[in-house]
DNA sequence: TTAGGTTGTTCTCACATTGAGTTGTTCTCG
DNA sequence: CGAGAACAACTCAATGTGAGAACAACCTAA
């Protein structure tokens, strides 16, 4: 620090003035497709343009709770619901141009969570909806935001590799299939069922048996499958990693 | 957002009053140890403490920049030393009384660098030396430093598992050796020397040969090394993958 | 009610990767 | 010159992975 700083550091109106917001990009699977949560912004600038949900950093909040109060907001859940939900933060972003209006950083985060419902009830008047993010490219898409959103998949994708987070997607209880289907769904491919029951099985903590099964088999057919919920693992070891992908490597 | 956000968003004075700063945990390697950056602080508060290089960010700079200009103002680093040195985003720390005099939200950074010369000559009064991580224990450290050096640390042992940052602790032409001496380093405890060896010239992009060999075998014995230099890829595939750690996993 | 197709689960087998140890050679130091 | 160290290449067993097959349980449609 030089001595400039040290000033401005003992007088609080002194600093560079910028703006700190969080925003989350919300997953979710609804219907086999991994949905993204976009607020449609009803003013400029981007003014009809979507956007992730966000906004500022309140004075008496930390980031991580600044977040999930957003996401409650948008998708008008609390309690137990909201609790289950798995946050973490993702990236902050600091462009000095990404706001026309002023300098903001904004600290991103990344929410995975099971099917929630629609979000329009109990917010305000901007519209907010879960988008399939196959659609995503023919979206326009606000400030920065889908180099956020970038970010937020790859980083979504990397994590079902080594933790096992794939399970927040799930009720708390799920088959093996159902845990197949978040894979093939976040990762864009399909994954062998006989290989992907015998490694989620062999990965300690990963998953644990409730000894039940499905009342009925699949809707087109197959035995009723084992039911499973999620084990005290933190990091999946061995990882399960994604088939080799030559392209993003150089 | 509700309505009380936007209105804040049109008036630049009415957002909430929060300062941006940037810190680094800058690693490097020195006589077989990691060793971090760190500066005495010379006022309160934490007066006398150990604390990250860092300070306020600057209008007209972005994130990166910022990190970048406090490493070298803090090295007395600059041209092509200072580019050589890899610096990326690890994370934004914002608890609501981090900084007792206001608040702060730092963004960190984490920075390897081949071995630097001491940072003393070139800037300010603040003591700023290189410690070796292993000496940190028995150190004060100021505000949230000692978690963001955690968090610092962790991610350089797990970048190494995937990444082929290994190389920027060296300079231009090293030797495998040289190479699993860094692995060793950061991840604090030996590696099978034939079994590295085979693993580094198997993955694709990783390192590739000069041709050339070290003038000399090493100090105490030993035939010429063979040099190499980083080669071309941004991700090792497959990863060189840490022992087990099974106390980390749940 | 039955035929045909689908799914959950378990196997088998070939192949790649890894951990551990060995060998041969080159070099430095005393 | 001899001892010890380190580079580089090899072997071998254990483990993990990809691909495919087998088989029973179950659904829907005819």
């Amino acid at each position: 620090m030089n001595e400039q700083d040290f000033l401005a550091a003992y007088d609080p109106s002194a600093y560079p003035s910028i703006a700190v917001t969080v925003d989350v990009v919300a997953l979710t699977i609804r219907d086999g497709e991994l949905h993204l949560l976009l607020i449609r912004r009803g003013q400029p600038p981007y003014e009809g343009h979507w956007a992730l949900p966000g906004g500022f950093v309140r004075p008496d909040e930390d980031l991580a709770t600044g977040a999930r109060r957003e996401l409650a907001e948008e998708t008008g859940l609390g309690g137990e619901r909201l609790r289950r939900v798995h946050l973490e933060q993702l990236a902050s972003y600091g462009a000095v141009d990404r706001d026309p209006r002023m300098r903001v950083v904004s600290v991103a985060h990344l929410a995975f969570a099971p099917d929630l419902p629609d979000p329009a009830a109990g917010t305000d008047a901007d519209e907010a909806i879960w988008l399939p993010v196959t659609a995503l490219t023919s979206r326009q898409l606000a400030f920065d935001h889908g180099r956020i959103i970038e970010d937020g998949l790859e980083r979504a994708r990397a994590k079902l590799e080594y933790t096992p987070l794939a399970t927040r997607f799930l009720d708390g209880e799920f088959t093996i299939s159902e845990l197949r289907a978040v894979y093939e769904t976040v990762w864009g491919h399909p994954l062998h069922a006989g290989n992907f029951h015998r490694k989620v099985l062999s990965v300690p903590g990963f998953v644990e048996s409730t000894g039940a099964s499905t009342e009925r088999g699949g809707a087109r057919g197959g035995p009723r499958a084992k039911l499973y919920r999620a084990g005290d693992a933190r990091l999946l070891h061995p990882a399960l990693l994604r088939p080799a992908r030559e392209e993003t490597v150089r």
